[in-house]
DNA sequence: TTCCGTTTTTGACCTTTGTCAAAAAAACTG
DNA sequence: CAGTTTTTTTGACAAAGGTCAAAAACGGAA
């Protein structure tokens, strides 16, 4: 574990290489609402960012490679080197349009069409996370999943 | 209408009061996407930070007083000042944890739910704002809107 | 191997929300 | 106002996906 939820998320990480997700708890049921794989950043932004405790886990799915850095060296790094700024700010356009597409299709797509369209993007997800945590993922239960991947 | 799918924002705006939305079209429906008010930053964010054309319409829905400023002078102005460079970040970051929550709503709670913490959220919409914008907006349809809204 | 715990699949049934069509209400327009 | 258009509501029905419980498959460890 990373991170547990109710402690605050002091760092920002970066995946050489691994897998790592983010889930938390909706009525004891574990909703995995990020994975995180080679050359992403991951944190609990919210946490990250307002200092508040966070209301996710993040969990090593696997023997991973991770390199971090805290709130205050960035901030540091930030107001020495406007380029890290830019670098920061450049990141949070490509989540921000990742997010945004991502919320779009949970919106108008169906279950089938989103599990497909994973595939897609990331083939390698299947042999490497379990079935419960691509389905809450996806934003539908696990049995869902199972009568999808049956019908392909 | 500001804007127009399949034509470029190369425009930030900043809605000093009004109210705008963009939509797009899926099935021939409109689909609003996003609402902004007082205060809020706009764009086609897509367009405007990938220079791709936009898939989306952006229309006012009363009138408004709105600041803008063009892709080039924007980059003029984060070459020249590194404030404004933090001010983009810090701005991104606002608007990533805004667009995180909504996600995490959408996917797991009720569209009651939703409609009802909207009102908390901005009472003032529903006088501003046609039923079907807002049920588009929640990811639902019109008539599951004026049935929740009956039921209240 | 065999046993045990976990993950995945299957079946039956239920709930939420969507769709289509029509009626009612509200908002414009001349 | 009366007429027209747009928006909202209502009803009947359909579809997608959820829930619960049980069976099957899988993956180690002894």
């Amino acid at each position: 574990m990373l991170l547990t939820q109710g402690s605050i998320c002091r760092r920002l990480y970066f995946v050489e290489d691994g897998a790592l997700r983010g889930y938390y708890y909706l009525d004891d049921k574990e909703i995995t609402h990020w994975f995180g794989f080679e050359n992403d950043f991951v944190t609990s932004f919210h946490s990250f960012i307002t200092g508040k405790p966070a209301v996710e886990n993040i969990q090593l799915l696997e023997g991973s490679i991770l390199w971090s850095i805290g709130r205050e060296e960035l901030d540091k790094l930030l107001n020495e080197f406007p380029d890290v700024e830019r670098l920061l700010r450049i990141a949070y356009e490509k989540y921000y349009l990742r997010l945004e597409e991502r919320y779009v299709n949970s919106q108008f797509t169906s279950a089938k069409d989103r599990y497909e369209s994973l595939l897609r993007q990331a083939p390698h997800i299947i042999e490497r996370v379990a079935l419960g945590q691509i389905a809450s993922y996806l934003g539908i239960s696990q049995e869902t999943l199972s009568r999808i991947r049956k019908s392909l």
